[in-house]
RNA sequence: GCCGAAGUGGCGGAAUUGGUAGACGCGCUGGACUCAAAAUCCAGUGGGGCUCACACCUCGUGCCGGUUCGAGUCCGGCCUUCGGUACCA
């Protein structure tokens, strides 16, 4: 009979519901293991395969840890603001509430069918004003701290369809996703969460988490830590000041030109007469460029002089200076001193505008009179450098910045990549913005009694150029709560990331109403133990998080410094090498295989694909492989039935009272136990599902060991599947004759050492580290023991026979090798 | 370009600190069962050579070289694929 998992999946879902199997005491906090998934975004699709990838095993190590003895607390929930659900309204005419809400509950459906074990208490959605309303407690923490600003910034701008674009609605060639028509660039005044207050902190603090150091790499590499000083030139002839950020301090000596960005607002100022239409025109071609074009380095330098010129604080040099597309205004200062004998950059653009070269760092083993090639960007010797001269460059760094220091003319600077964290999007479906504009007062922000600051239901979301909460009259206007005149409100929603960057603090408590969090239980619970999401989310998610962390570590609600203590990313599963996606229509759907094969043949199988890490292309090829293993099973025991009434559970066996056949099988359970044990504990779900098909192909002589003995193995089978097949393990236990879920009275069984030991051992005999036979010893032979087997054994001898033994290698239980001329 | 990961049978993938390459599974081949098929069970399955057969030999982990008694694993140099990033001064 085929194992009926139509009828046992949802039996065992309900016995779990109603044994509360699920839910968390989360006052016990002893062995305490929160385990979090990064939530679901329900943005129009169904669950998909991927979600089923990411989240099933990652269950199933929770279960292990259930069962391990770990008071485990497994949440999901929603992550419900964002584009796509406006997007699908501007498309359908469904309001984004409706859709989004509707999607979250056939998703919930779906999750409920992979049984997985969340916690029914602790589900989220952050679309709700019971959410939302913490994250603009939150903006207003951040903003009574200076953390929260406003400045103006850039935006893609679609001058067809009236309405602000995110980057990846731009497509490559920089035209709008949905007309074609070209993106723009337009600044608006929007706000800013200073994260880059907290760079250093952030820098370090990686030191201390166990994250995938590829993920840790990418975080520093965003950051961007450089070390080096800021040099300030005089402008000739006026009384203006050009600050530049360099990591080459020793270069200074070779600057032969400074370069502004063309943004600048030292640009208007300094431009000399004859120079102004010139300087007009190149800033007009540079607008029309977009973002991507501009940063593009396959693209040629560009730029113009603008007639002014800087004094060069150390040798009091006058020269020219510069706009040009390359020197950046988000980075630095935003201004750059050009060396072109040192910097790449800054070479190709001299030798494209005809400006002068100078070296004044010499390659060992080159001469000072050699015509520079290319940029000499390494380290050396320090020529036409004034008193610095013959200085080693690295040496060169630190005493031309304390020349700077003692002169007024620098000092040593820390700069950083990383550039504050933009939240104002103008859109309709996130997080109202809790500041009202006053026409007397400025900016105010909401008193916190007032908050939440409620999401309006009725609002056009198409684009009409602004955002949609402005043409909302009831929402938008309102009293200045300082001066009580009529006012507005700030009419944009804040970037969903702030949604996500602390949502782990409310799964302890999403109902709680005093507080962001209940802070009892986050200091029990806080940090993640295990935060298991997508590689994707690197340098965005996940430093945000962190960031968010810390401030809240500031206001003193909790005593951690870091958010996620373990991190593990699951792989990406693509169909024909492409990612899935609803646009491209390659959406593999889990439903069809669920229907046909049930939840854990499923789960099962996409845990045996291969590493979870790795992920890998989508093929149905071999699910017929853990479907025959779980008939299998469930066959073994179906044979076996009501055996817990009819034998006593044993906690060990002698070997020696065993015959050959149950020392063979009582072996290999134990060391099977050790195996899986290991593996899964390292997400290595499938080479630990293969350890439990070795353990079932061992069984086929399990009729003829005693009753105890196959209770014994059985019972051990069943756990270490109850992990990777829940219903299945369930099934299998009641089987047996137990009466009580494993989830709910969690059990796990460690390996007999004494059988984990073999007695004998298979040693390989090389010839000049060519395997030529194999001997079977007692284990733990020593080379004197094992020597006289190996040199009567034709195999070997017919290789050494005529030869001089130079040397023989011995490894215990391992190898014998022998080395011969 | 730079940074990172990976490359192993027909396929997905195993392989502790360098120590018997190919675990486990898919697929395929042959056999049993069946009127027949499906399902299931049993056996075989990296390439080549030799052999009636057993056995044995030989090559083999992207390519070239090196270290070592011994390399999928370590080192140097390439090639390919996939991620990340984009003039960061």
């Amino acid at each position: 009979m085929r194992y009926p998992f139509a009828e046992t999946e949802p039996k065992w879902l309900k016995i779990w519901e109603d044994k509360k199997a699920d839910l968390t005491d989360l006052s016990k906090h002893e062995r305490k293991l929160y385990h979090l998934n990064m939530f679901i975004y329900p943005s129009g699709a169904k669950a998909h395969i991927g979600h089923w990838y990411h989240y099933g095993p990652s269950d199933s190590w929770a279960r292990y840890k259930k069962l391990k003895g770990y008071n485990v607390f497994e949440p999901m929930g929603y992550d419900a603001f964002g584009l796509p659900a406006e997007n699908y309204a501007i498309k359908t005419g469904i309001h984004p509430k409706d859709s989004t809400l509707a999607n979250i509950n056939a998703i919930r459906e779906q999750l409920k069918k992979m049984g997985c074990m969340y916690d029914p208490n602790a589900e989220l959605m952050t679309c709700v004003p019971e959410y939302y309303k913490w994250n603009q407690w939150l903006f207003l923490q951040l903003y009574k701290k200076w953390l929260a600003y406003r400045k103006n910034a850039p935006v893609n701008w679609c001058p067809n369809d009236q309405t602000v674009l995110a980057n990846e609605q731009v497509q490559s060639d920089g035209t709008c996703e949905r007309c074609g028509t070209v993106v723009i660039q337009k600044n608006l005044t929007q706000w800013f969460f200073k994260i880059t207050d907290y760079a250093e902190e952030l820098l370090a603090g990686l030191d201390k988490i166990n994250w995938p150091e590829k993920t840790k790499l990418m975080q520093r590499n965003w950051i961007g830590k450089s070390v080096g000083a800021e040099v300030m030139f005089n402008v000739d002839g006026t009384d203006d000041k050009i600050s530049v950020f360099t990591t080459r301090p020793d270069t200074l000596f070779g600057v032969t030109y400074v370069v502004l960005a063309p943004e600048h607002p030292l640009v208007d100022k300094l431009t000399t007469s004859g120079y102004k239409s010139e300087v007009e025109k190149y800033k007009e071609s540079i607008k029309s460029l977009t973002e991507i074009e501009r940063t593009s380095t396959v693209k040629e330098k560009t730029g113009v002089p603008i007639g002014a010129f800087a004094i060069n604080p150390v040798n009091k040099e006058k020269i020219p200076i510069w706009i040009a597309d390359y020197a950046l205004l988000t980075y630095g200062t935003g201004c750059v001193m050009a060396v072109p004998g040192h910097d790449e950059r800054d070479f190709e653009f001299a030798k494209k505008f005809n400006l002068p070269i100078r070296k004044v760092i010499l390659q060992p083993g080159t001469s000072e009179n050699d015509e520079l090639t290319e940029a000499y960007t390494a380290v050396g010797i320090m020529i036409n450098s004034g008193e610095f001269n013959g200085l080693n460059s690295d040496d060169g760094i630190e005493r031309v910045t304390a020349y700077l220091e003692r002169n007024n003319f620098g000092r040593k600077k820390v700069n950083y990549r990383l550039r504050d964290w933009l939240i104002s999007r103008q859109r309709y479906w996130g997080t109202p913005i809790p500041i009202i504009h006053c026409e007397h007062c400025g900016e105010v922000p909401v008193n916190e009694k007032d908050l939440p600051v409620e999401l309006p239901y009725e609002v056009e979301f198409k684009p009409t150029g602004e955002s949609p909460l402005a043409s909302n009259e009831n929402f938008i206007n309102a009293k200045c709560p300082k001066c009580g005149a009529d006012a507005r409100r700030d009419p944009d929603t804040m970037d969903t990331f702030v949604d996500s960057s602390w949502y782990y603090f409310r799964y302890l408590n999403p109902g709680f109403a005093e507080a962001i969090f209940d802070k009892a239980k986050a200091d029990k619970w806080i940090p993640v133990d295990m935060y298991v999401g997508g590689a994707e989310h690197a340098t965005m998610h996940l430093l945000y998080a962190r960031f968010i962390h810390k401030f809240i570590r500031d206001l003193g609600l909790t005593n951690s410094d870091e958010p996620f203590t373990n991190l593990v990313h699951q792989g990406t599963i693509t169909n024909n090498g492409a990612k899935m996606s609803k646009s491209r229509g390659n959406v593999v759907n889990p439903d069809e295989f669920t229907e046909k094969y049930g939840a854990d043949v499923f789960r099962l199988y996409l845990m045996f694909m291969g590493p979870y890490e790795l992920g890998g292309d989508w093929s149905d090829k071999g699910i017929a492989g853990t479907d025959r293993f779980v008939q299998r099973t469930y066959d073994l025991f179906k044979r076996f039935e009501g055996l817990k009434k009819r034998s006593s559970l044993k906690n060990k066996f002698a070997l020696s009272n065993l015959s050959e056949n149950e020392k063979l099988l009582y072996r290999k359970v134990n060391q099977t136990i050790k195996k899986f044990d290991e593996e899964i504990n390292h997400f290595r779900f499938n080479t630990a599902i293969a350890s439990l098909m070795e353990l079932i192909n061992e069984t086929k002589n399990i009729q003829s060991c005693s009753a105890e003995l196959q209770l014994y193995v059985l019972e051990r089978f069943a756990v270490m599947l109850a992990p990777v097949a829940p219903h299945l393990a369930e099934e299998c236990r009641a089987l047996l004759g137990e009466e009580i879920s494993i989830f709910e009275k969690p059990v796990w069984y460690d390996p007999d050492t004494e059988a984990l030991i073999e007695d004998s051992v298979n040693i390989a005999v090389q010839v000049n580290g060519k395997l030529r036979a194999t001997v079977s010893v007692p284990i733990n032979s020593e080379q004197d023991d094992v020597k006289p087997l190996i040199f009567i054994d034709e195999k070997v001898t017919k290789f050494i026979d005529g030869k001089t033994i130079i040397k023989e290698i011995f490894v215990k239980n391992k190898i014998y090798n022998i080395v011969v001329k």
